[in-house]
Order: C-alpha cells, then sequence, then structure tokens
DNA sequence: CGCCAGGGCCATA
DNA sequence: TATGGCCATGGC
C-alpha cells in the first residue's frame, strides 16, 4: 500500500467533518438499517424505516408475524431475504436481553464470530454492527471503500486484507474508525458514477481519474 | 428503457 | 478459493 492513509483522513476530515455517524436513534436501528442497506440504496431503506413510525425496536419485531414485517420493509428491496435477517439477528440480541450495555461487555473477536455465523450477516454488516451499534473498534470496508483505493491505483484486495491494512496504519481508535469510514461514504456520494465530476471532492488533485470514471 | 445502490447466500468447479 | 446467478425496490 503506497498511500498514506492518515493523509487521506486528513483531507476528508478537513472537508466533512465530524459526521456523527451512524445516523440512527438506538443501536437496534443501526443494526436494522445495517441489514437493509445491503447492494441499496439508504434512501429506499428510509423509506422501510419510516413505515416503523418511529417504533422500531427489538421486541417489536420479535413479535411481528413475517408478513407484516415483509410489507414494512418491502421498499428496501430483497424484502424475502431481509425478512428472514431481521429475525435471525433480532434472536442473536435477544442472548445479550436487547441490552447494548450486556454486549459491550462481551470479547469483540468472540461477537463477530457470532455475527458471522448469523444468516445473514457477512463481513461488512458484522463490522458495521460492531462499529456503529456498539462502539468496537472494527473498521468496515465496503464497495466504496475498494472505489476510493481502486482510484489511487491500488490493487483489489480481499475484505479481510484489506480491513487490516486500514487497521494497521491507523491508530486503533472507534471513534476514528467511525468517522472515516462515514466520510469515505458521503465523499463516494459525491463522486460516483452519476456524477461524473469530482465537484468539491478534496480528493481531486490526487485523483488518477480526475474525471470519474471510477 | 437500462443502470445502479453503504451485500450475502448458495451452487459449482 | 473463486467465480456466477440470484435476490427486488425506487431514483435517475
Amino acid at each position: 500500500m503506497s498511500i498514506d492513509l492518515i493523509h487521506i483522513y486528513e483531507l476528508l476530515r478537513n472537508r466533512y467533518g465530524d459526521l456523527n455517524w451512524w445516523p440512527a436513534k438506538s443501536p437496534y436501528e443501526v443494526i436494522v438499517g445495517a441489514v437493509l442497506t445491503q447492494n441499496t440504496n439508504w434512501s429506499n431503506v428510509e423509506k422501510a424505516l419510516a413505515n416503523f413510525d418511529g417504533d422500531l425496536s427489538p421486541t417489536l419485531v420479535e413479535n411481528m408475524d413475517e408478513t407484516t414485517l415483509r410489507e414494512k420493509i418491502r421498499p428496501a428491496g430483497f424484502f424475502n431475504q431481509k425478512t428472514d435477517y431481521l429475525k435471525t439477528i433480532t434472536d442473536w440480541y435477544k442472548k445479550y436481553s436487547y441490552d447494548p450495555e450486556t454486549v459491550k461487555k462481551q470479547y469483540q473477536t468472540r461477537l463477530r464470530g457470532e455475527l458471522l455465523s448469523v444468516k445473514g450477516i457477512g463481513r461488512e454488516t458484522a463490522d458495521s454492527i460492531l462499529l456503529y451499534a456498539f462502539g468496537f473498534p472494527e473498521f468496515v470496508v465496503d464497495a466504496y471503500t475498494m472505489r476510493l483505493l481502486a482510484r489511487f491505483g491500488e490493487p483489489e484486495r480481499k475484505y479481510e486484507d484489506l480491513k487490516a491494512v486500514f487497521q494497521s496504519q491507523l491508530p486503533k481508535d472507534a471513534a476514528l474508525y467511525n468517522n472515516y469510514h462515514a466520510c469515505i461514504v458521503i465523499n463516494g456520494k459525491e463522486h460516483c458514477r452519476k456524477k461524473p465530476v469530482c465537484g468539491g471532492c478534496p480528493l481531486h488533485g490526487m485523483c488518477p481519474y480526475p474525471k470519474g470514471t471510477v
């Protein structure tokens, strides 16, 4: 890895500041959002979340029949699988009495293994939950992260390898991981394929593809 | 109309 | 290990 990830973060933070992610009002809403946003535009997730009328709790989902749940999350797409996923991840959370403080007392490596064994929870979703719902220092890698490094000519890497690169260059700090990933996503939305010109992208001058071809 | 979005599962080789 | 098909809505 030839590029300086700390420098990249300084550029991003200088422009976007502290974004206070994840946009949710409880750890459980982070969990639900993390599942619903799998390969899905966040605006569609918002439509699904709005169908809960501000009352999205684990006990609600636990007791809701699958047909009702499916109709509520329909706008987020893939609603058949995601209904199943929400049921299984909620069942996982129940082992900790739906209590974030109880989860936070566990070992993060064991929690990560548990989450990855839950159907529907892959690496990115697991790390999103660990970092954004519970504050564990797990760097989240996603499609925007891959594209960002591709812009700098970095070779493609597998999820765990790329995550290890970030965590080896950065101090082990959940607040830092939190805002770094948030900045990558916001920057990616400004800079993505639909907006071929970088605009105010802070990385513009360093980008090897300034016309936004990535 | 076609492409894409803050993935993950599963079958196959 | 590593591809490829599949899942589904809504914005553009």
